[in-house]
DNA sequence: GTCTATATGGCGATAGAC
DNA sequence: GTCTATCGCCATATAGAC
């Protein structure tokens, strides 16, 4: 790594904050994992609140843009469905702790959702239209889309935050047992998702 | 209130760690919703950490309790969703904090809920059972009915715990509209559960 | 730019009067 | 049991040498 100190001290940070919260994190242990004096850090960001800003939106505007396209190719929205709900899983298996930490950071200071929502290019809108379409051609016209999307969102993100007591009643706390489980996921939660769209 | 000094300190305590979490809440904070000294938790309590423990216990194993025998009343599978579904969300809703609270916790240190679990009296078994049978009943012997629970408990739990996010982009932060929206959703998740078991 | 040393404030915890 | 005062520590932040 022959990156610049600042970005070494966002990558650490990064690492840091996702683990352990903006109360849970140390400036301390940022500046060990960036291999480098905490007096950089503030040189550098000026205060622990302005690196953490700077990182949560960047985490933030970044763990949704990812999953954005799936919902724009030319393709069914049954096909599209399918895409997201593949892309979104792999997204979080290899981001197991940002759902969790976002859903924190959010509840812990609301205010900041509003400025960032406006300059994250997210667009949430997409991901309804897909059920827009499809439960008004199965004339279920009083069917809200907005609750399927909660649910998929739902099912999709809770067995990731509520891993620890999931694993530990569902699954003697076998972990590779879990893993295998939340590889099957996938297929289970598109039936889900069709099965009650298309009745 | 003219209860004892204890329960003052349990009950504001209780209060204060649900909306800030063991890190983010003050002993000092704690002792003004009490409305007593900082020197007296600790002459009850000893440590904050004591405190947050006691309290946890609590939390936790109540939050579970109050819908358990609700798995255990002689009707049939369905009704018992029924009644289960209406109950846990009627708890989460007059305790919208406890599930965030629980799922922060438990993944800042998993440790306790080993202990935990036993003592409980928690029996997350039961809720299993009920899709048990009625996934053999209909042929699906191949569905794991760990994951219709998971799904079930994530689309009731899920916009709660993410209520900030959602509330902010599919509801224009109209706050009354959400309410509307989480009281339309017991019949919604019945719905969705119902018609993906009896396919 | 990067380090060491230190200031500053806050928090958990305790001592001790009443 | 309940209070005030204070200790001791740790975390953020800054000063200043190099």
């Amino acid at each position: 790594m022959d990156s610049s100190t600042e970005e070494k001290i966002y990558e650490a940070a990064r690492r840091i904050f996702i683990l352990k919260g903006m109360e849970g994190a140390r400036m301390q242990e940022i500046a060990d994992e960036a291999g480098m004096n905490k007096a950089l850090l503030h040189y550098y960001f000026r205060s622990k609140e302005n690196l953490f800003k700077a990182v949560f939106k960047d985490i933030f505007t970044k763990f949704f843009l990812k999953v954005k396209d799936t919902l724009f190719s030319d393709v069914s929205a049954k096909e599209k469905l399918i895409v997201f709900i593949d892309n979104y899983v792999d997204l979080i298996q290899s981001n197991p702790y940002v759902p969790q930490f976002i859903i924190n950071e959010i509840n812990r200071d609301p205010k900041v959702l509003k400025t960032l929502m406006f300059e994250s290019g997210i667009e949430p809108q997409k991901l309804l239209e897909i059920f827009l379409n499809k439960v008004q051609l199965n004339n279920q016209s009083k069917l809200d889309p907005r609750h399927i999307v909660i649910s998929l969102l739902g099912m999709l993100v809770f067995p990731f935050v509520a891993r620890p007591l999931l694993q530990m009643v569902y699954f003697n706390d076998d972990k590779v047992a879990y893993d295998r489980f939340l590889n099957e996921r996938k297929d289970i939660v598109k039936n889900m998702i069709f099965k009650f769209i298309e009745a």
